[in-house]
DNA sequence: AACATATCCGACTGGAAAAGTCCTATTTAT
DNA sequence: ATAAATAGGACTTTTCCAGTCGGATATGTT
């Protein structure tokens, strides 16, 4: 419950990780050797940041990713939309266009989620991949 | 992802139910019906609620529940941590003693990762279930 | 041209967690 | 006694996520 998903993580892990080698090209062999994170489930998830433009990609023998802005300029909000393709939702009811919670008529809750979801927004869009406490 | 669990849901409108009333004594029966909540699920629900003495319980015929106090005393927190038995953590890595993930040693990310808990907790302990919108 | 090493991308599988069900015991007003 | 409520353990079903696999495409090196 409320957990953040693996793909998350690693995508967080890799910014960061490029990030430190000042921007250098680098691979995913590489960052998932260095961390201990499967090779094809961080391939994906660097694929995913590229298609968001989060990172630059390189194909071909010496390709690889390098950021595509300043780790200070990338949100966790960022990450987390590119890679879940959605806003994060604490509730199925909240973004979407169809309802399909049964609930939903008579649900008393709706708009205090909504706050809840808003203040949640808040958070991840004001933290930059680059803080450290 | 980053979702609350049906459970805190249904706890949320029952608690919110009741306060509704004027915390008159209220039934799963009637509050599952209301809502077209699953009754057993909502009845296990409020037994957690009750154990954590968010809500007074009333047992035999005429029985229900109650509020053990004012629905602007009652956190958001307070109901994920009584349903849920622990603190919603964003990570595995977070609020245990035993450090089970494969990239712990390695993860740079852990740091980030507790300051972003510490603002959602206090984004669930500051609202209170009576807050609308 | 051939090869090695990258990214790209869809399909699939297994397992864990969440959601929901079932059954029985206990309590208490009538 | 009976009916209506909570208490609570055990179970099943469903859903989602982590991880895997296979093959396609791109590109620098030899």
């Amino acid at each position: 419950m409320l957990k953040l998903s693996k793909k998350v993580e690693y995508g967080l892990i890799a910014i960061r990780h490029i990030a430190s080698l000042g921007n250098q090209i680098s691979t995913v062999k590489e960052i998932a050797e260095r961390y201990n994170i499967p090779n094809e489930l961080l391939a994906k998830v660097m694929q995913k940041l590229a298609k968001g433009k989060v990172i630059y990609s390189y194909q071909g023998s010496l390709g690889g990713y390098t950021l595509a802005r300043a780790a200070d300029q990338i949100s966790i909000m960022d990450v987390i939309h590119v890679i879940e393709g959605t806003q994060p939702a604490i509730a199925e009811c909240l973004g979407k266009i169809e309802h399909t919670c049964s609930v939903y008529d008579n649900c008393t809750i709706k708009n205090p989620l909504e706050k809840i979801q808003y203040n949640l927004e808040q958070v991840f869009s004001s933290m930059k991949v680059s803080e450290i406490v």
